[in-house]
DNA sequence: GACTACGCTATCC
DNA sequence: GGATAGCGTAGTC
């Protein structure tokens, strides 16, 4: 039987530390770590590269491919947001709307999304215009919506 | 059954 | 008009 290795990186970025996971080309995990950086190869450098371009307002898109593990709920949630574009924001509700589903869930299935920054969940706010919650907290929320919308 | 990264409504100042 | 509280909601653990 052909096995597919899971790779282990910890990446450096302008907002902290982010552990990388792989598996061939494909992200399964990209999440805020407090582990000291170390590069395992030439793929993980690689992102390492398009994440500080994205950083510095070089880079507004990427187009590696993720697998991000999920209930079938969560990934159509996470395809939904996938959709959303650089210095765009949509709010909870309007994901809920397109998949006939409640704010609340869709709430829910952000909070764990594993691949931050390659799924947008920064890019959903309240229907109101606030900013809700993130995974790394609102300051981080604001930092990357500013940083898409000056580098538009 | 408890817990949400939400949204609406009622009810206070 | 604002702040706050309560409740409905849908999915996950």
């Amino acid at each position: 039987m052909k096995q597919n290795y899971i790779i282990t990186s910890i990446i450096k970025t302008k907002i902290g530390n982010f552990l990388l996971e792989f598996e061939k080309d494909n992200i399964l995990k990209f999440l805020p770590t407090k582990r000291k950086a170390f590069l395992i190869n030439g793929f993980a450098k690689n992102i390492e590269n398009h994440i500080n371009n994205y950083f510095s307002g070089k880079e507004n898109s990427f187009s590696f491919r993720i697998k991000p593990n999920g209930t079938n709920f969560q990934r159509k949630v996470w395809l939904e947001v996938l959709k959303i574009k650089y210095g765009e924001t949509c709010s909870y509700f309007d994901i809920a709307n397109k998949i006939s589903t409640s704010p609340r869930a869709v709430g829910n299935a952000c909070a764990k999304n594993p691949c931050l920054l390659f799924i947008p969940c920064h890019r959903i706010i309240n229907k109101n215009n606030v900013l809700g919650n993130y995974q790394m907290g609102i300051n981080i929320k604001k930092i990357l919506l500013n940083l898409e919308k000056e580098a538009r």
